[in-house]
DNA sequence: CGCTGCGTTCGCCCCTGGCGAACGGTCGCG
DNA sequence: CGCGACCGTTCGCCAGGGGCGAACGCAGCG
């Protein structure tokens, strides 16, 4: 994962760098960044007392530091700045009129998905608006997985978290999990019956953006229904409408 | 605005400066950076490619630069890291069984408050599982004032984005909402009544964190529910128990 | 009690990173 | 049309900043 970086403006580089030592580990401090950096201890010390200065990280006790408050409002102002929003909403409100079902959006935060964004049908069952979750575990939502399936670091986060029991069909085995992801990367969009919800399916595609750093899943598109009504949809034709709709939202992201 | 900046590590203080330069501006070539943060143009070119080429900024058509998608990630790790979720999530249960109504957490995204989370009580009106928003304009929402009030930089987005009327009791003079935002700083909570939907009021109080850069909120904690039970309830006690659960969130980000 | 690890501090010396100038392109106005 | 103003990019230079290593004080542990 090291080496091979391109070092003009060495110490620009080096302060990113730092930053993304934090995604694995959620606190650290100048000796271990040192390490896994590849620099002086004495320049990581330094490096971090200047970011934390500026908020991008935290001083915790001891000397050791995790990540700030000022990074968390970057990413508001990106997530705002790269309307997300005015981008998906023609596209999810579409495909909600495709599968005239519950659509979502969804983001990973740590082993869990957010969901930024729903779209409602009209004729959905009431019981649906009752249990309308922000948030689910990861390794048994569709959004999860298929974020999971095209994102090692989320999925890496989901592993290490644990795959807690929701259900009876709830995948519970880490290998289980694994084959799954690879089928998901196969498909192109994930799926879950009844692993959160009894009676609960849902199928998911995830949004792919492109970089220099590669391919990844930075989110995740999703339609939730009742089991039986999906199942009679069938998930296949459900899945290319899902697909379709979170290409078209990665495309945009990028334009 | 500039200017008394400490400059160790000078680069990385750059780098972070003019990241803070997006926050104001959308898009921004090289030269528009070099005049914002006070350095030579070759050298804001070069900085700005060095972070387009590691996700943070992203290079657009013509050689202007916006926010990067690696931001956004870096904002939902630390989401994640800050433990926002667990730190907030026994505080809020505690709110809403004290005022027994809808409550809700929430973050400034632009012109907008984007709900991550939502707390319901027993006894709500089944009306509002239907008309669940995600997202509400900040102008016109408890929270959304609630954040403005102690963010200058919110502050100025709301009223550049433009106050849209949304029922005949919405505050749409830039003026007058200017006066509501001073008593809110007075205050410490802010209220709607009716102003995003008739017939439903709120109150929220600002999630306030300290550090190097000074006070500002970065997320906001409201209760909403029907105008009459809580006009019955007395906004003043409901804005008191608001303020002290926005509050404990506050300091527990900070520990 | 030593040993190992941590985080911090200091001084040095080299190299990198910031500067200014020059270049090519584009826009808009006279 | 052509000039000028502005943009973003590139180059070479030179100095001072920054990364390094060593030394220090401190915990924790065997």
């Amino acid at each position: 994962m090291a080496a091979a970086e391109e070092d003009s403006l060495r110490s620009v580089s080096i302060a990113f760098s730092i930053l993304d030592c934090f995604a694995l580990t959620p606190e650290l401090g100048p000796s271990a960044v040192a390490r896994e950096v590849g620099i002086a201890k004495s320049t990581a010390s330094r490096m971090l007392a200047v970011m934390a200065s500026r908020g991008i990280l935290e001083r915790r006790e001891g000397g050791r530091y995790r990540l700030g408050l000022r990074l968390f409002e970057y990413g508001q102002l990106a997530l705002f700045r790269l309307n997300l929003f005015e981008i998906s909403v023609p596209i999810l409100a579409d495909l909600r009129d495709r599968v005239r079902d519950l659509v979502q959006l969804g983001i990973p935060v740590g082993a869990e998905i957010l969901f930024l964004d729903r779209f409602e049908a009209q004729n959905l069952d009431l019981r649906f608006h009752g249990e309308a979750w922000r948030r689910v575990p990861a390794h048994s939502s569709s959004s999860g997985r298929a974020v999971a399936a095209f994102n090692p670091a989320v999925a890496r986060t989901v592993f290490e978290a644990g795959l807690i029991r929701r259900t009876r069909y709830t995948v519970v085995d880490p290998r289980r999990l694994s084959e799954i992801l690879v089928q998901v990367r196969e498909r192109g969009y994930a799926s879950t019956d009844e692993e959160l919800e009894e009676g609960i399916s849902s199928v998911a595609a995830p949004v792919l953006v492109t970089d220099e750093q590669g391919v990844r899943a930075v989110a995740a598109v999703s339609v939730v229904g009742p089991s039986r009504r999906l199942r009679r949809g069938g998930t296949g034709t459900i899945g290319a409408h899902v697909q379709d709709a979170a290409h078209r939202i990665g495309i945009a992201l990028s334009a």
